[in-house]
DNA sequence: TCTGGGGTCCTGTCCCTG
DNA sequence: TCTGCAGGGACAGGACCC
């Protein structure tokens, strides 16, 4: 997302999808679909009275910063990861909507329930946006890849009233690259044959992998596009860069890039951070707001059937310098409590004293089930999970604040996004 | 401009063990 | 008992992605 805006113009016109003409796509059986600015679009397709206006969904509170944005506010230079601040001096007449989450989960739901009526082969990089691998279902389909592309546009237009571009290519990486050069509402093919015409004119930015970080390295020895990256010796580039990363982007700037669709992958960590609305040093506070991480990271691992090992805090201070501090267990856990005592003793024991804007609770290591555990007789843990589990289903009946820790039954502190308690 | 929240992956360092 | 070495796990930090 956003890199579109740096590609040459020529390359992107020469490979787009127009009416019912498109390059060879033979042997392109990548597809990769992303939703345009997905949240404003669902926004906008749930308030009809907000069509014709920029519209900047995000963060409403002081530290909040822009999830998506229409096309229309994009014009004003508004961009998704800019703080509301910032976009509210370039668009003081847009619309600013904070983010319901649960509605775009339930429209990114339908989309991809779309995708895979079309092929079991599917795998869903976020809420808005997914890999398809049509190969096995073009016989049955009587259509080309493009052709499936065009179907998946009409079905996702017809059925949800929102739009998205769709890249077509032999590969996972260059069909990302496509559905992003031909935003929005777009259809992008890149012909086997045409790989290397396509990649090597591109920044190195280009490549999946290389952000501000590695750019300027890249830049410092002389390597501004892909070709560059492509006609380095290996040897050069694991020197600047590091043997996975270098060996990974020459790969990519030659066009290879053997990576299957994978329906499902396991998750490897959960967790949960807050940003406060002003700094705190208090540290009675931010034990309780490690309380309430701890149960949303525990209630998620729970409702998953997992558990982790390893707990991890991230502190975040007023000057952006950020710590992170990890303790693994000896036994797998999903229970709250375990997961708080261990991660209030990481702050207790080894983060310095400070002005914290943000922390968080991870959770590592995580296995399915019980993780071959062996239950002990005396086990403290036991009844707490059973309490628990108790607590998700009257949470999951009667809502979020029906069950919480008695600690934090009292008003915690004002997080980003959040409006700040009203004095009493 | 002043920087969210949820993640993954990689690298370097330290320590323990055989 | 001491030393050197290799391997692996734990830990911390950084970069990246959406």
């Amino acid at each position: 997302m956003g890199r579109s805006a740096d590609l040459p113009r020529g390359l992107v016109d020469r490979f787009l999808a127009r009416g019912d003409r498109w390059p060879d796509d033979t042997g392109c059986p990548m597809l990769h679909v992303d939703m345009d600015a997905f949240y404003a679009s669902v926004e906008i397709r749930d308030r009809p009275e907000l069509v014709d206006r920029p519209v900047v969904v995000g963060g409403t509170a002081h530290r909040g910063v822009v999830a998506s944005a229409n096309y229309l506010a994009r014009e004003f230079g508004v961009r998704s990861a800019m703080p509301t601040a910032h976009a509210r001096r370039l668009a003081p007449h847009a619309v600013f909507v904070p983010p319901n989450f649960t509605r775009y989960q339930e429209v990114s739901r339908g989309v991809m329930a779309i995708f895979r009526d079309i092929t079991p082969l599917v795998e869903p990089l976020s809420l808005d946006e997914a890999f398809l691998d049509v190969s096995g279902a073009l016989r049955r389909l009587r259509l080309t890849p493009a052709g499936v592309a065009r179907s998946v546009r009409e079905q996702v237009e017809a059925a949800f009233g929102i739009t998205c571009s769709v890249g077509v290519a032999p590969t996972k990486f260059l069909a990302k690259l496509a559905s992003g050069m031909c935003k929005p509402d777009g259809l992008m093919v890149v012909p086997r044959s045409e790989v290397l015409t396509f990649l090597h004119p591109l920044p190195v930015s280009a490549l999946w992998g290389v952000g501000k970080r590695t750019a300027e390295q890249l830049a410092r020895v002389g390597l501004e596009t892909v070709a560059d990256v492509a006609a380095t010796p290996l040897p050069r580039l694991r020197r600047v860069l590091g043997v996975a990363l270098a060996e990974h982007l020459h790969a990519l700037a030659q066009g290879h890039d053997d990576r299957p669709v994978v329906p499902s992958t396991r998750e490897k960590s959960i967790g949960a951070e807050e940003t406060f609305e002003v700094d705190h040093f208090d540290r009675e506070l931010l034990k309780r707001e490690l309380l309430r991480l701890s149960e949303r990271s525990a209630a998620s691992l729970r409702a998953r059937g997992l558990r982790g090992r390893t707990v991890s805090i991230k502190v975040r201070f007023a000057d952006f310098t950020t710590i992170t501090r990890s303790k693994t267990l000896r036994v797998a856990t999903d229970v709250t409590q375990e997961v708080y005592q261990t991660a209030a003793a990481l702050l207790a024991e080894q983060v310095p004293a400070g002005a914290v804007r943000l922390i968080g609770v991870r959770i590592e290591q995580l296995v399915e089930g019980d993780g071959g555990e062996q239950l002990m007789f005396d086990a403290p843990e036991r009844g707490w999970r059973e309490a628990e589990q108790a607590a998700d289903q009257a949470r999951s009946r009667f809502g979020r604040a029906a069950v919480r820790p008695a600690s934090l039954l009292t008003g915690g502190p004002a997080r980003s996004g959040e409006r700040a308690p009203r004095p009493e």
